[in-house]
DNA sequence: CTGAAAGCGCTAACAA
DNA sequence: TTGTTAGCGCTTTCAG
């Protein structure tokens, strides 16, 4: 790589005058600019990065993690916070804490030193159900911004993006009582998450508000690592009056629908299936799958905007995004 | 962030003396060092990145440039590459060139100034269509090693990963002809890419060597924004006797399956199916999708022990490895 | 055993 | 208009 001094060398002039010359300083005379742009372009000079990080303590990157990139929400999110960063110039170093918090603090603290401006973080389940906070605390107190999005520790002073996830469940029931299901189980992978809580409150506020229903709520919760297609289909199948569903992750919600069509009912005629997620899964069910959507494309955006406006200072209100989801009917709702 | 200066100043001695105390530096006296340690621990003193990077003008930090993550495919072999990098104590920083040409070279550029220490590829479908390799060329050119993955440009000198794409293909071909099958349709969204050129071959090849096989073969070729769905259900609709598909890409094989239960057929009775793909679509179908495994986290883990044998100059012998992969038999093949 | 000084590549205040 | 100098934070000769 061609160095300013180099340059500065080969034209007999100093290097600040080649620094000032590129950066088309007006103190530079016009004729030295032109000689000096002219001998950049042909050697293809351009900036070293790493002083420029140094010299101005700042990087124009985002560290972000992630707690699972398999998980396709978290694709999708990741998806728009690169397209976003890209487009305003910033890079992304990405993360995977693989849900553990230990990976997540050894994350942080690699970053934290100089490699990234701020971060985006979704937090590790074990991060969250430990209430584990300290690593982030010590990023604040360093006045280094951190976003949190989907899952997030309520009482560490960063910024959040977050749905409404009480609502959007609430508002999903309701949907389903106003279809007249009588007996509607919530499926969940997510139970321990700040976000299946709310889901799973709304759920069952939505029914005991409900002045006709009468059967008990059924809250089917299982791990991840569970092996869920075996518990979702007994489930159905032990309770075969069950008309209605609504599953609160990414993927139960087809897996129901599958298992359904499987015991020989009809979707939606018997039973109405709601999903959480994306719409990677549409292609492979029959009907399709009703779901609420979280808009995953805006809120990785959103985060990145937020970070950006709070590095360059022009220091953000809002310090809690809120994206509203969208419950989109298909072939599984009435 | 606290530096050494500051520290220091603090215990009145030099910067230098700090700093070799430290780096456990035997010119330093034993109780020095622990001086110095007792007050760095105190401070919480890291080492600023940005300042060693410069210094020895190197990051420990990849690029990776993935023409898609909302592909599956990529999410896992990103997956493997973020696991074994970051136990190489590695960082990698994540651009998604969304299958543009433009943006790909623009996401090298942008990080070939100092921002990564190698690279990690899979070029976009433009690029492989355009046969764009100049950018590639300049990096080799000044020494920074690539490693490409699947979709790989193969006159430009880096190392690759990449799979049997034609004898997997073939295989899998033969497979089917064996089960007896009289008519085996090849489903494919990746035609225009080298491992769909390369699947494809392996298909007719197998087909035209069978004896008794006496279709003719079948490639039914879509563009990734094609309405894939459509189109495999009027195939399979105006062949009914089609008894056998090869789908080589990600998706077409799970579609496929549910068309043809739709049409009424029996799997794998009337009709085989194998997919390529990873596991995620698993659950989404019924009975499960028999497929060819890519190993994608394999890949991932290849690729980054590749790029940093040749970072730390333990030149690997091996310029281009192949990763073989398994065909995995589940319930749509006899 | 410790410190002074140079240098990584760049920018910018200050001198000339 | 151009050059000198200092400095970002660190490592590393080389002198003391």
């Amino acid at each position: 790589m061609v160095t300013l001094k180099q340059l500065a060398q080969e034209l007999n002039v100093s290097v600040s005058t080649v620094s000032k010359a590129l950066n088309n300083s007006d103190e530079i005379g016009a004729e030295t600019i032109e000689r000096v742009k002219e001998l950049a372009q042909l050697y293809n000079y351009k900036p070293n990065q790493l002083a420029l990080n140094l010299k101005r303590s700042a990087t124009k990157t985002i560290g972000v993690i992630i707690p699972n990139i398999l998980n396709h929400f978290f694709a999708q999110v990741l998806f728009g916070i690169e397209k976003e960063a890209s487009k305003k110039g910033y890079n992304i170093i990405t993360c995977l804490s693989n849900e553990s918090n230990e990976k997540e603090i050894k994350s942080l603290e690699v970053l934290s030193h100089g490699s990234v401006d701020g971060f985006i973080v979704s937090v590790a389940e074990e991060t969250q159900t430990n209430d584990s906070k300290e690593h982030f605390e010590n990023l604040v107190k360093q006045n280094i911004p951190i976003v949190m999005f989907d899952r997030v520790l309520n009482d560490v002073g960063c910024m959040q993006v977050i749905i409404n996830d009480y609502e959007s469940s609430y508002t999903t029931t309701k949907h389903l009582l106003n279809e007249g299901r009588k007996k509607i189980a919530l499926l969940s992978n997510i139970s321990e998450l700040s976000v299946g809580k709310l889901r799973i409150k709304g759920y069952l506020d939505a029914l005991s508000e409900s002045k006709h229903y009468t059967n008990d709520p059924i809250v089917a919760s299982y791990d991840l690592d569970d092996d869920n297609e075996e518990k979702i289909e007994s489930l159905l199948m032990q309770n075969m009056d069950i008309d209605g569903v609504i599953a609160i992750d990414n993927t139960s919600g087809v897996i129901a629908l599958h298992k359904a069509l499987k015991s020989g009912k009809q979707v939606p005629k018997n039973i109405s299936i709601i999903g959480f997620s994306g719409n990677n899964i549409l292609p492979f069910s029959e009907p399709k799958l009703s779901t609420v959507s979280q808009h995953p494309l805006k809120i990785g955006s959103t985060t990145v905007n937020m970070l950006i406006d709070s590095l360059e200072k022009r220091e953000s209100k809002k310090r809690k995004v809120l994206i509203k989801t969208e419950l989109i009917l298909r072939g599984t709702t009435l």
